[in-house]
DNA sequence: GTATATGATTCTCC
DNA sequence: GGAGAATCATATAC
C-alpha cells in the first residue's frame, strides 16, 4: 500500500480529507494514508513555518487579566477570616466571634476550598483533553507548540472567571452572614436616661439649627458614653422625627380650628433683642456637664438693646 | 399581644 | 460625604 509520493499529491490527500463527508472509516484509512507518507513530517514542517511567517487571520490576542475585581474580592475574603487558597495567610484577619457565626464561616470556608480545588483538578483535565485534541489535529494541520500553549493559556484564561465567580458567591454568602449575625439593629439597647437626657438637651438648645459640630458630637459621645456615629444617629432620627411631630401637630390643629402658627416656646431673650434664646429652660436638673453646650451670648453692645437679668 | 418609641441601616439627593 | 426619608428590628409601655 503506497501513499502519494509527491508533496503535491500529499497536499492534495490532505485538502481532500478536510472537504469530505465523516464517514470514520474512509476518513482513518486515508490519516493512514497519510502518516505513513515519508513526506509527512517534511510537509508538516513546511506548513507550520508557513504558517509562522504568513499569519492567518490572527486571533486577537488575549486581553490581558484585569484581577482587579478578584484582588478586591480576596482582600474581602480575608478580612472576614477567611483563608483564600493561593493568598498570603497572614493577612488574614483573626476576628472573635459568636460561634454560630464562625461555624457558618467555616461553612463558607470549605466550599471555596472545594470550589477551587475542583477548578484546579477540571483545568488539568481539560487542558490536558484540549493539547490532546490539538495534537492530533496537529498531525493533518500546521499546529506548532506555540499554538498549543496558546490554546492552553486560553483555556485557563476563561477557567479563571470560575475562581472569580467562587470568590465572589463567598463575598455574597459572608456579606448575607454579617446582616444576620451582626446586624446591630438585632441587638440594640436604647440608651441610658441620661444620655437621652443630654442629647435632647443639646437638640432644644440647638432647636433653630440642631446640627452639632463634629466637636460637640465627640463631646456628646464621650458623656453619653456612645460613639459618634451613634450621636450623629441620634440627631438624624431626632430631626426628623421632632419635624413630624410638629407637622401631625398642626395638622391635628388645623382640622379643629383655623390653622395655628408653629407651636412655640416663649423666648425671653428674642423678646429682648438677642438672636438666639439660650436654652436654659431645657436644662435637666442634675446635668452639670450640659452647660459647656449653652451658648455663650454676649449681649449686644449697640445702643436701643438692654437686658435685665 | 399590640401600639408606640427608638436606635440602626439603607437609599437617594445634593 | 452629609442630610433627609423610609424602613427595619427591637425595646418598652400598656
Amino acid at each position: 500500500m503506497g501513499g502519494p509520493a509527491s508533496l503535491a499529491e500529499l497536499l492534495a490527500e490532505v485538502t481532500k480529507m478536510t472537504d469530505m463527508q465523516l464517514d470514520e472509516n474512509v476518513m482513518n484509512s486515508l490519516k493512514c494514508q497519510i502518516r505513513v507518507n515519508p513526506l509527512h513530517r517534511a510537509m508538516q514542517s513546511v506548513l507550520v513555518d508557513n504558517k509562522e511567517k504568513v499569519p492567518i487571520s490572527p486571533r486577537p490576542a488575549l486581553r490581558p487579566v484585569d484581577n482587579q475585581n478578584e484582588k478586591m474580592l480576596d482582600n474581602m475574603l480575608t478580612a472576614e477570616g477567611i483563608v483564600v487558597p493561593g493568598c498570603d495567610p497572614s493577612h488574614v484577619a483573626d476576628i472573635k466571634r459568636e460561634p454560630d457565626f464562625n461555624r457558618e464561616l467555616n461553612n463558607v470556608q470549605n466550599e471555596l476550598n472545594q470550589e477551587i480545588s475542583a477548578y484546579h483538578k477540571k483545568k488539568a483535565e481539560l487542558s490536558e483533553n484540549v493539547s490532546n485534541v490539538i495534537r492530533r489535529q496537529g498531525e493533518f494541520r500546521p499546529i506548532s507548540n506555540k499554538d498549543i500553549e496558546s490554546m492552553s493559556n486560553m483555556v485557563s484564561h476563561k477557567l479563571q472567571k470560575v475562581i472569580e465567580c467562587a470568590k465572589q458567591r463567598s463575598c455574597e454568602h459572608v456579606t448575607h452572614l454579617k446582616r444576620v449575625y451582626m446586624d446591630a439593629r438585632r441587638t440594640r439597647k436604647n440608651f441610658s436616661r441620661h444620655s437621652t437626657e443630654i442629647l435632647n438637651a443639646y437638640f432644644q438648645a440647638h432647636i433653630t439649627h440642631p446640627y452639632p459640630t463634629e466637636q460637640d458630637k465627640e463631646e456628646l459621645a464621650r458623656q453619653c458614653n456612645i460613639s459618634v456615629g451613634q450621636v450623629s444617629n441620634w440627631f438624624g432620627n431626632k430631626r426628623i422625627r421632632y419635624k413630624k411631630m410638629l407637622a401631625k401637630e398642626k395638622s391635628e390643629n388645623g382640622q379643629r380650628c383655623a390653622p395655628q402658627p408653629m407651636p412655640c416656646i416663649p423666648n425671653p431673650y428674642m423678646m429682648q433683642g438677642y438672636p438666639m434664646a439660650p436654652p436654659f429652660m431645657f436644662v435637666p436638673p442634675n446635668m452639670p456637664d450640659y452647660q459647656q453646650f449653652v451658648p455663650k451670648f454676649e449681649p449686644p453692645t449697640t445702643a436701643g438693646t438692654s437686658v435685665s437679668h
